[in-house]
DNA sequence: AGGGGAACCCGTACGC
DNA sequence: TGCGTACGGGTTCCCC
């Protein structure tokens, strides 16, 4: 039985959903691509993936608009057009934004941008999300989500206060969207692997010491993703159809049964804390 | 309130 | 070999 196909590794499927660092490259390089272009024309595809507009009217109101700024927010790729409305697009499992991309039978929302350009929405299995919002709907959205992990405001002296009034897993909480924006499981197993803190210990035992420690290890590896362009097992590409290159600097996700890098013990993989595939080291992680 | 579970999708893996 | 089915995975919504 191999074990390292590349795509799987110890029976499990990882399809290594875009979390932050996926999300934040693709909206930097969009931004680098598409901001100050026109859209010319659009076409849905695939309305189910819309929300908040029909394909009716996101066409007539996206159409003629011109695309300012790409920016991300939690997992989301945030485009700005003029004429205060802006498009959400959530990947979730297997979606991407593709710039100039060929032909494809996935793709569920199109733009045509001035000289040529387009940019499209690509989605197999389609549960992933594209929202036409004003700005009123999108202060509203925004508003219900937590503090960015990379922000100057979320601070080791701030996440007592985030975490006060949950009584769950420190990993469950530190992936709740309305308490911290963009951490997915990925990034919740490696960060607390990092920080040294049992991902089944209550939010509210943590003590001074570990929330420093927790803090820095968030921003420490979803610094370091990025800068990796983010973290590809099977479905992530990048605006260009790219891989990420942070699987291979995972310490604990996707390595159940592995010795652990700090201490050699063979780390435990369970769906206990969460139903989702947690990892740890049972003996560095206390 | 906050926790649990279903719904949303369909390619992939697996069972017979 | 081929067909049928269970599964996954983040978010939202509903229910308790």
């Amino acid at each position: 039985m191999a074990r390292n196909s590349g795509q799987t590794s110890g029976g499990a499927k990882r399809s290594g959903v875009p979390e932050l660092p996926e999300t934040e490259t693709i909206a930097r390089d969009l931004n680098g691509l598409c901001a100050g272009l026109a859209v010319t024309g659009a076409r849905i595809l695939r309305p189910d993936v819309l929300r908040g507009s029909t394909s009716v009217r996101f066409v007539r109101d996206v159409a003629q608009a011109r695309i300012s700024t790409v920016a991300r927010r939690a997992k989301t790729i945030v485009l700005t057009l003029d004429r205060g409305i802006r498009i959400l697009v959530t990947p979730r499992f297997t979606g991407a934004l593709h710039f100039d991309l060929p032909a494809d039978p996935y793709v569920a929302v199109h733009l045509d941008l001035e000289s040529g350009h387009t940019l499209d929405y690509r989605d197999v299995r389609r549960l992933g999300t594209v929202a036409l919002v004003d700005e009123g709907g999108y202060a509203a959205w925004s508003a219900r989500i937590g503090l960015e992990p990379l922000g100057e405001d979320f601070t080791a002296a701030v996440l007592p206060g985030i975490l006060r009034g949950t009584r769950s897993a420190i990993k469950k909480a530190i992936m709740d969207q309305r308490l911290i924006a963009g951490i997915g499981n990925i990034y919740a197993n490696e960060a607390l692997w990092l920080a040294g803190i049992d991902p089944s210990r209550p939010s509210g035992s943590l003590s001074a010491r570990q929330c420093e420690e927790l803090v820095a290890a968030i921003k420490n590896v979803l610094t370091a993703s990025i800068a990796a362009r983010g973290t590809t097992f099977r479905d992530y590409r990048d605006a260009s159809g790219g891989r990420g290159g942070f699987a291979a600097s995972l310490q604990c996700y996707s390595r159940g049964g592995e010795p652990c890098g700090r201490c050699g013990t063979r780390l435990t993989e369970t769906h206990a804390v969460d139903g989702r595939s947690t990892v740890f080291c049972h003996r560095c992680q206390a």
